[in-house]
DNA sequence: TTAATCTCTATTAAAACAGTAGTCTTTCTA
DNA sequence: TAGAAAGACTACTGTTTTAATAGAGATTAA
């Protein structure tokens, strides 16, 4: 499972990646849309920025954008950022490698074996996907249903 | 990540899948042989009971036993019982659906259906294999490089 | 100059994690 | 039938992580 934070990080993303004018987007606004708590969102973003997901602007007409287009961005390194490395146990990770303390012969492992075809499918799809894709993804859906009944009332 | 209780369940079951004889095994034999702490697999093991994938016997010749063949276990039922629900997010977990409290239109979410795909990729791999499998994958790896280099010595 | 913004450090309450301790119950066998 | 050998069960504890909140500081535009 994800924390909140990582998923209020790809959220804001994918607000900004969708609303790409060349005016910055305000905290606050990103805070009341995707309702997320405004100051914990802060800190969220600044970490954005300082690992060149995000660049900002401060005082009046400020705001955050993205710091690269939006297929240029990967579900994956927001991921790493935020929440840490994406492997489900260490002696697996391709970013941060450790060895498990009791393990006596990692190359036999049958936990590792397994587990590290997990974190294989995992960032084949995490590392693959920019946010241009996930709104394409979107945009590709059927209509909503109720949406498509409005018409009809 | 999954944590170290879960990874400690994973290794005592794969040690029974691989020592089945008819006798049941001691927590001790396995918390030495595995290297984990004795007191905390006790716990494991009593919940891997409560879940019908072990059983035990109590007293002299007592210990613990596979309650089903290891090719009856997969990975994703025991990661579910000691961890949880195995999907990135609660909105896209079949044993554990919750929606998301800030989120306004589920079906067109950016983030839920990126993590539908991952999801779907883990329980693939988590769902189908058994620890028969395991030990099988273990079995076909080529022989350790530094055991072959023994012969030489 | 001042209001609007982002920046940065600290603090906090609650939950989860990783165990440990101690007692109770059951079973075998001498 | 006593008692040792096992698992069963409940409770506790220290540490880390999570999910925020608070408040002062720095920068910019009008």
């Amino acid at each position: 499972m994800i924390s909140k934070k990582t998923k209020y990080a790809l959220k804001a993303l994918l607000y900004l990646a969708r609303n790409q004018e060349g005016t910055p987007i305000l905290i606050a606004e990103l805070a009341e849309q995707e309702r997320i708590p405004k100051k914990f969102l802060e800190l969220i973003l600044l970490t954005l920025k300082n690992h060149g997901i995000l660049t900002s602007k401060k005082g009046r007409h400020g705001g955050y954008s993205l710091a690269r287009s939006p297929e240029k961005i990967t579900y994956g390194e927001v991921i790493r950022v935020l929440e840490g490395p994406i492997a489900p146990i260490p002696c697996v990770s391709q970013s941060a490698y450790r060895k498990c303390d009791e393990c006596i012969d990692e190359l036999r492992c049958g936990i590792r074996i397994v587990m590290k075809e997990v974190r294989d499918a995992q960032t084949a799809i995490l590392d693959h996907t920019t946010f241009a894709d996930a709104i394409a993804k979107v945009h590709a859906l059927p209509e909503d249903p109720e949406e498509v009944m409005m018409y009809y009332i």
